[in-house]
DNA sequence: CTGAAAGCGCTTACAG
DNA sequence: CTGAAAGCGCTTACAG
C-alpha cells in the first residue's frame, strides 16, 4: 500500500485501441449519453479487453459528486448496528453509492466527520455520538446532508435525525408492566448523557405516572452488559422491597439482565422478575431468553436515513432539516408476565 | 444526493486569502513537504477560517494512492464480523487509511470487486466467497494486493489470505472430546462449499481418527441457525444411538444447537450432550451458554491482513502471495464434558 | 523556501 | 453522433 500505482488502464488507452476519442469511451461509459449503439459496443469491446474501470476519483473531481456516503459508528457493540450497516451498505449499493466506514471510540465524532469531509461524501449518517453544531453548519454550508441515527441533537434545528419512537415504546412498556400487574417497577438506564436515554426514560416515568406509578428503584447499565450485571445485582441483590419488573433501556444489558438473575442471582424471569427489553437484536429472541422487547425497525430506520439524505440536497434549497420518528413496536415473548386480559394495553 | 456541489472551498481560495501560492498551500498540508513554519502557520490560519479541507479525490488522482481499502462481506450473519469491520477500520484509520465497506448477498464477488476497482483502492479484503481467479489476476495485475479472510481459495498461489488453525483446532477439540471420554461424537457442518467447513471437517476427522474413533452421525447446518436447528433436531430427535458429542462448525450454529437440544429435546448440556463450537463469537461466553469454542483471534488476523496488504506493494515486486494461518485456542468453558485428568489433551 | 506550470483521468459544453 | 479542449483540485518536479 505503499508505492504509487500507475498501471490501471485509462479511458485514453481504450480510445487508442478501439481507434476512437477518449470522449467516445466515457460516453459510452455514462448511462443516456449520446453515443450510437455502434460506438458503445466498439468501446466496450476494447474496455473488457484491457480490463478498463472508469476511475471513480477522476470522476467525482469533474462531477462534484463522490457517490460515497459516510457512516460513523462508536462501535458495533451495540447488537443493532451490524443490521443497520448490513442494509445501508445495500440500500446505496443499489443506487450505486457506496459506504465509507468510520468508526470513532471516542466521544468526539468532529475529527473524523473531518476526515470524512476530505472525500467530498454526498451525505453522512451519524451513529456515533453527536456533532458539534459548528460542524454541523458547516456541513450544511457545504451542502453536505448529514442524519444522525438514533439520536438527536440537543440544539434541534441543525441537523436531520432518525429515530425509534424512545418516548412513545418507554410509555408504552410502562402500560404493559402495570397491565401485567406489576407494582414495583424498576428502571435499568443507559448512558445518562444520551439522546435515547434521555427519551427512553422520560417516557418510561410518564407512562409508569399516567397510573399513578412511578419508578420504584433506577441503576445504571450504561449500554454496556458489565455495567448491567452491576445493576441487577445492586438492584435485586437484597430480597426485601425486590422489584418485580425491570425495564432495561437496550437489549445487551436487558440479556446480561436476564443472565445475571437467573444464574447469579436464583431468580425465575419472569415468575420472580419480569424483564422488558428496548430494540430488537436477533438475540432476544433467541430461545434462551425470549427476550420481551420494543423493536426498533431497522430496515424502516435505514430507509429513512436515505431518504432523509436525498431530499436534502433535492433541489438547490438549503439543506432541509427534519426529524423523522419511526413507529416501533412491542414484541411480547416470555420474558416478562403478560397482561391478563389479552389486550395490549389497559 | 443529487445536484452537483461545488461549494467546497479550495486550496486556491486559502492560498488567495493567505497571499500565497497554491502550491504553497498544498505543501502546508503535505507532511514533510519544505516550508518554512511561518508560511505553514500562514497557510493553517487561512485554511482555518474558511473551512478549508483537502479534496481527497484530486489527491489520489495525482499521487495514484487512495488510501482506501475495500471490504466485501457477504453478511453481518457470522458474529465475528462486527467485530473484524470494527478492528479493521480502527487499524486502517491510526494509519490514515478508510475502509470502503461492500455487502455481497449473492454468490459472485466478481462484480463487486469490479466496482471498488474504481475507487482505485490500495488494496481489498474479501470476506465474502472468493474470486475468480480472472479477476484475481487482474488485482495482481493492476498491483492491488487482494486478501481473503477466513478462506483461501481453491487455486492457491493467486491470492493472499488469513484464516486461524481449522485444521489444527477441529483436530483439537476431537482430542478434547475423545479425552472426556465421549463415544458417539456426531459433526454439524458449515456450508459445504467453503474452504472453512472443508477444512474443519477435515481436522476433526483426522483427529478422531488419530484415537480410533470416527464421526458417527453428520447433519449440514450451513452456518446459520435455522439450518443448524433442524440438523440438531435430525441428529437427536431419537434417543436410540444418539450421539453423546457434537462438534458444531461455527459459533452461531452451536449456540442454536444448545437452545435446540435444552428448549426442544430436553436435553442436558453438557450432561446428555456435550456441544463444542468454532469462532469464539462474544455471546458464546454469555452466562446462558457458556459454549467451550475453537477461538479465532480477530485482532491478530486482522493485524496480519493488514500487515500482508501493505507488505505487498513494498518493493516494486509483483504483487506477492502469500497465506498465512494464525493460531487459535481452544475455550473450555461449560458446554462439554472436560477430560478427567487436568490437562488439556490425552 | 517559494511560485509557475504540467499532469493525474475523467466529464461536459462547444463546434461540426 | 463525434472530437478537441477546458476544467475539476490537487501534487510534484523544475527553476529561482
Amino acid at each position: 500500500m505503499d508505492s504509487p500505482v500507475r498501471s490501471a488502464v485509462t479511458a485514453e488507452d481504450v480510445a487508442r485501441l478501439a481507434g476512437v476519442s477518449q470522449s467516445a469511451v466515457s460516453r459510452a461509459f455514462t448511462p443516456g449519453a449520446s453515443v450510437s449503439a455502434r460506438m458503445r459496443q466498439r468501446v466496450h469491446d476494447a474496455a473488457v479487453r484491457l480490463g478498463y474501470q472508469p476511475n471513480a476519483h477522476a470522476r467525482s473531481l469533474t462531477t462534484g459528486r463522490s457517490r460515497i456516503v459516510g457512516l460513523v459508528l462508536s462501535s458495533l457493540d451495540n447488537l443493532l448496528y451490524p443490521a443497520v450497516t448490513e442494509r445501508l451498505a445495500l440500500r446505496l449499493q443499489q443506487d450505486g453509492y457506496h459506504l465509507l466506514m468510520f468508526v470513532s471510540e471516542q466521544r468526539d465524532s468532529d475529527d473524523l466527520v473531518r476526515q470524512i469531509l476530505q472525500y467530498r461524501v454526498d451525505g453522512i449518517v451519524l451513529g456515533a455520538t453527536t456533532l458539534s453544531s459548528g460542524l454541523a453548519r458547516s456541513c450544511a454550508q457545504a451542502r453536505i446532508p448529514v442524519v444522525l441515527f438514533n439520536r438527536v441533537m440537543a440544539s434541534s434545528g441543525v441537523v436531520s435525525s432518525v429515530r425509534s419512537d424512545n418516548v412513545g415504546g418507554a410509555a408504552e412498556i410502562a402500560r404493559f408492566l402495570v397491565a401485567g400487574g406489576h407494582r414495583r417497577i424498576a428502571y435499568i438506564a443507559g448512558r445518562e448523557d444520551s439522546s435515547t436515554n434521555l427519551e427512553r426514560e422520560r417516557g418510561f416515568a410518564e407512562g409508569l405516572a399516567a397510573f399513578g406509578q412511578q419508578m420504584q428503584a433506577r441503576a445504571v447499565g450504561n449500554y454496556d452488559a458489565a455495567t448491567a450485571r452491576e445493576a441487577a445485582l445492586a438492584l435485586f441483590g437484597r430480597a426485601r422491597g425486590r422489584p418485580d419488573a425491570v425495564f432495561v433501556a437496550g437489549d445487551l444489558m436487558a440479556l446480561s439482565v436476564m443472565d445475571t438473575l437467573r444464574h447469579e442471582l436464583g431468580l425465575r424471569v419472569p415468575e420472580d422478575v419480569s424483564v422488558v427489553g428496548f430494540d430488537g437484536v436477533p438475540q432476544a429472541a433467541w430461545p434462551s431468553y425470549q427476550l420481551t422487547t420494543f423493536e426498533q425497525p431497522v430496515e424502516p430506520m435505514v430507509d429513512a436515513a436515505v431518504r432523509l439524505l436525498q431530499g436534502s440536497l433535492a433541489g438547490d434549497a438549503p439543506t432541509a432539516v427534519d426529524d423523522v420518528i419511526v413507529p416501533g413496536r412491542l414484541i411480547q415473548r416470555a420474558s416478562a408476565r403478560a397482561p391478563l386480559t389479552e389486550g395490549r394495553t389497559p
